[in-house]
This record gives C-alpha cells, sequence and structure tokens, in this order.
RNA sequence: GUGGCUGUAGCUCAGUUGGUUAGAGCGCUGGUUUGUGGCACCAGAGGUCGUGGGUUCAAAACCCAUCAGCCACCCCA
C-alpha cells in the first residue's frame, strides 16, 4: 500500500472541488433556513448501539458497512454512517421534545465500508434535514418541498425525478410483509440467491430485483395497496395531494423501499440518470418508530439527506471567488511597506495576493494567474512619494493612487468593473 | 462481497508483431536586454512506465499477484 496514496474510498477536495461541494451545502442551507431549518451537528461517532438499533441488525450497513471499533475505554464506537439516528439521539439527550416539532439540518462527513465507485465513497458528505415531532402529512409535504426547493436552487429540477411511495404505517407493513414472505417462500425454489438472502432481511427489496426469474415471479406476488389499512391510505393521499397543491411534480414508484428499518408511511427520492447506478441524489421518508427502536419515547419524525458529492457533480461549476488583488513590491524597503499595506487593503475587505520573491516580472505574471483584477506597484520611488501604480488587469491601464485610501480606491474599482 | 475494464510526466493521452537514450499537447521554469502579466518565438526541467514477482538475450508492452480508479451487480445519498 502506498503511503502518499488517500485511504481507498476517499479523497481530498482541491479548492476547486470544494468550491462545488461548498456551492451545493451553501444553497441547501440556505434554502432550508428559509423553510425555518436550523442547522445543528452531530458527533461523527456515536455509541454503536445508536446505529445497530436503528438501522436494523439485518441491513448492509450495519452487518458490513460500518467503520467500528473499540476505543480505547472498552467502548464500542461507530463512525456514523448516516445521521438521522445521531440527530434523534441528540432530540432525546437534550429534551428537545419540549419544543416539539423541531425542524433541524445538518451537513458532514458519512462513513460506509463499501466498494467505491463514482458517486459512492468510504468517506463521503451529506446534508440532510430532520423534522421531528409532527406526525402531520403536511410535514412530509414540508420535507420534500424543501428538498425540491433546493433541486431547484441548484438548477436540477428538470434533471431530477421525485419518487414517492408509501411504506404504510407498522401495522400494514407488517402485514404486507408476513404475506410476501409467505408467497416467496412458495417460489423459494426459483429465486435467485440474493433473493433467497433478500427474503430473510429485507423481503420487500425483492420487488425491485433486476433477476430476469425473480421478475417474473414478483409479477405474481401480491400487492401492497390490498395491506394497506385506511388510515394509511388517507395519510398517503394527503401526502399527494399536498404537493399537487403546490405543483410539485411526482412520480409512483411501487417499488421503492427504504433500505433502513426505521422508516414508514411516505419514501421518497430525487433520482438521476446521469450518475450512472448511484441514481438517488436525495432520499428520506418518514420515521414513526425510531425513537422508540432507540429507547426513547415515541416520536414522529420525516426527513432526508442529500448526497453532496452527488449533487456537485451534476451542478453547475461556481465561478471561484472575485476581486482578488495582487501586490507587486520592488526592493527591500516596498518589501517591507507592502507588508503593512497588505494588511490594511485586507482590513479594508480586499482579497490580496502577493508573491513574496522574485523579480517583477514573474509577479506580474503570478498576478495575473490568480486573477488578479488589479496589480498595486510600489516601487522606492512611489515610496518616497506615498503612491503606488494601480494597473487594471483587464485593461492594461494604469494610474498613480496615494497609500492614503488605496483601499476604498480599489473597492470602487472592482465595483464599476464588476458593474461596467 | 461478485464479475469486468483500466493504470505511461502535475493534467489529458500516444507508444506499431516485446528490441537501442519512453513521446506529444497543456501546465511548469528560464529567456527574447533595463520597473510591467496575457500573445508569439526560443530553451529547459520533469517519468521508480501503479507496486512486487516471473517469462525472455531483451518487457511500458507477455504471465501471476497486489494496490487504486472506473463499470455492472449489490447497496445506497
Amino acid at each position: 500500500m502506498a503511503a502518499l496514496q488517500p485511504v481507498r474510498g476517499t479523497h481530498d477536495l482541491l479548492p476547486d472541488d470544494f468550491r462545488r461541494h461548498r456551492a451545493v451545502s451553501d444553497a441547501a442551507a440556505e434554502t432550508a433556513l428559509r423553510y425555518g431549518y436550523e442547522q445543528i451537528a452531530t458527533p461523527i461517532f456515536e455509541f454503536s448501539a445508536v446505529f445497530n438499533r436503528t438501522l436494523g441488525d439485518t441491513s448492509d450497513i450495519v452487518t458490513k458497512e460500518m467503520y467500528s471499533f473499540d476505543d480505547r475505554g472498552g467502548d464500542n464506537i461507530t463512525l456514523r454512517p448516516e445521521n438521522t439516528a445521531g440527530v434523534c439521539r441528540a432530540f432525546m439527550s437534550n429534551g428537545l421534545a419540549q419544543q416539539a416539532p423541531v425542524r433541524h439540518f445538518y451537513a458532514g462527513p458519512m462513513f460506509r465500508y463499501e466498494r467505491p465507485q463514482k458517486g459512492r465513497l468510504r468517506q463521503f458528505h451529506q446534508f440532510g434535514i430532520e423534522l421531528i415531532g409532527a406526525p402531520q402529512a403536511q410535514g412530509d409535504i414540508e420535507v420534500i418541498a424543501c428538498g425540491a426547493a433546493i433541486m431547484e436552487t441548484l438548477g436540477l429540477k428538470d434533471r431530477v425525478t421525485l419518487e414517492l411511495n408509501t411504506l404504510g404505517d407498522s401495522a400494514s407493513r407488517d402485514a404486507y410483509r408476513a404475506a410476501l414472505v409467505a408467497y416467496f417462500q412458495d417460489h423459494l425454489a426459483a429465486l435467485s440467491d440474493e433473493s433467497k438472502d433478500r427474503l430473510g432481511r429485507n423481503p420487500l427489496r425483492i420487488l425491485d430485483s433486476k433477476d430476469e426469474g425473480d421478475r417474473r415471479i414478483v409479477a405474481g406476488a401480491p400487492s401492497f395497496d390490498e395491506y394497506l389499512n385506511t388510515e394509511s391510505q388517507e395519510f398517503f393521499a394527503a401526502v399527494r395531494e399536498g404537493l399537487e397543491t403546490l405543483g410539485i411534480a411526482y412520480a409512483l414508484n411501487p417499488k421503492l423501499v427504504r433500505g433502513l428499518d426505521y422508516y414508514c408511511h411516505t419514501a421518497f427520492e430525487f433520482t438521476t440518470t446521469e450518475l450512472g447506478a448511484q441514481a438517488a441524489v436525495l432520499a428520506g421518508g418518514r420515521y414513526d418508530g425510531l425513537m422508540e427502536m432507540m429507547g426513547g419515547p415515541a416520536t414522529p419524525g420525516v426527513g432526508w439527506a442529500a448526497g453532496i458529492e452527488r449533487l456537485a457533480m451534476l451542478a453547475d461549476s461556481p465561478a471561484p471567488p472575485p476581486g482578488i488583488v495582487a501586490i507587486v513590491p520592488l526592493g527591500e524597503a516596498a518589501e517591507r511597506r507592502a507588508l503593512q499595506l497588505a494588511e490594511t487593503l485586507r482590513r479594508d475587505g480586499l482579497r490580496v495576493d502577493w508573491a513574496f520573491s522574485g523579480a517583477m516580472k514573474k509577479r506580474m505574471k503570478r498576478a495575473d494567474k490568480v486573477g488578479a483584477t488589479h496589480a498595486v506597484i510600489l516601487g522606492d520611488e512611489e515610496l518616497v512619494r506615498g503612491v503606488a501604480q494601480v494597473k487594471d488587469m483587464a485593461q492594461g491601464g494604469q494610474s498613480e493612487v496615494a497609500l492614503d485610501g488605496l483601499g476604498p480606491a480599489l473597492k470602487a474599482a472592482q465595483a464599476a468593473r464588476a458593474t461596467g
């Protein structure tokens, strides 16, 4: 293993990458704030039980993808593979039930030991929102609307589709699950090995199998509609009606299933066809049973998580930060003066770059390379007179400006340039 | 975890049926005289050919292993 290689499935975010990354999370945060959500941060690691209990002990995430280890005190710790469980844990730890309903959003790294692919990393970043303590369908609608608004802000509205399904309440789901298991048991021999395995862990997944043989069997499987009780049907109808009221287009996908055990009722996913197998770009649902699974009081919740890297790949590349200014001192005295000058300009709110060495030509070249709007040329002669030559890098023109008031002058010049 | 494709300078890639000092474009450095970038021209630096074995007189090219990326499955954001 090459020591200078990053760990498999991780990568560095260099300025260009990071700008994309930031553009996505900033846009999402700004939108979430407008929906009344506030940012929180939970620890990157939790006691393993937080995830074991909530994600279901048969899910792939828990059984083979968690980064778990014993710490020096002997506690079993896990690097968070997702953040909903952590947010719920925080909700209970901090007694936030008093303030319910509570609206939170988060952004940060998650860890899953998966086989890397484009848009699938071992350390990846999610942005997500959670609405806790709201059992009403309005909650589902709001949360989806917020997701849709973010897609729109990122310019992805026409490049993603919202897929929607209901998993019903736990009574409906248990009944359906039992019926499905019974049905598939009868056809066990014809099922693919993978689906045989799924039968024990997550039978709903078989419905979405890509295996030819499975599909034939699935065609005759009982349909969820027959098992959805009135309450669940009404709830789903309310969600759909709300989305229609808001003009949010969606496609019903009865095969849309959640991988994690805590979901019920609404399940949704914004998907794209532009990222290969990694189609889901923002996905979530309702998780009314989660808090109880964790040993707390029954508390309803809805939320979603979005893959920041995936969105960053789809969204337009943001422009680099504008308006940097380059200082070009000539000679030792000027060099010393430049130190102060740079500081002053920075306090005036300008972005300042300067090469620490090199002849004028080299420094001018650098000024050009970093995209400076202006070069502030400071030589011995200017120094005595308390002025600098300010060169407009785009126009090529140059004028003399007094060092006092250089900051405001540069800002004015940049502003004029930006508008003109 | 399963199957497949790929791996040559900082980047994108070329490298004929294994055969002398491994190439290009971009980028980088320096120069085209003195305190002025972009353009052009000239010159230059930079490569353990992913890594480790093996076959061969000879391997970047063939074989094996390993690591990494990518694709599909799987899983999911």
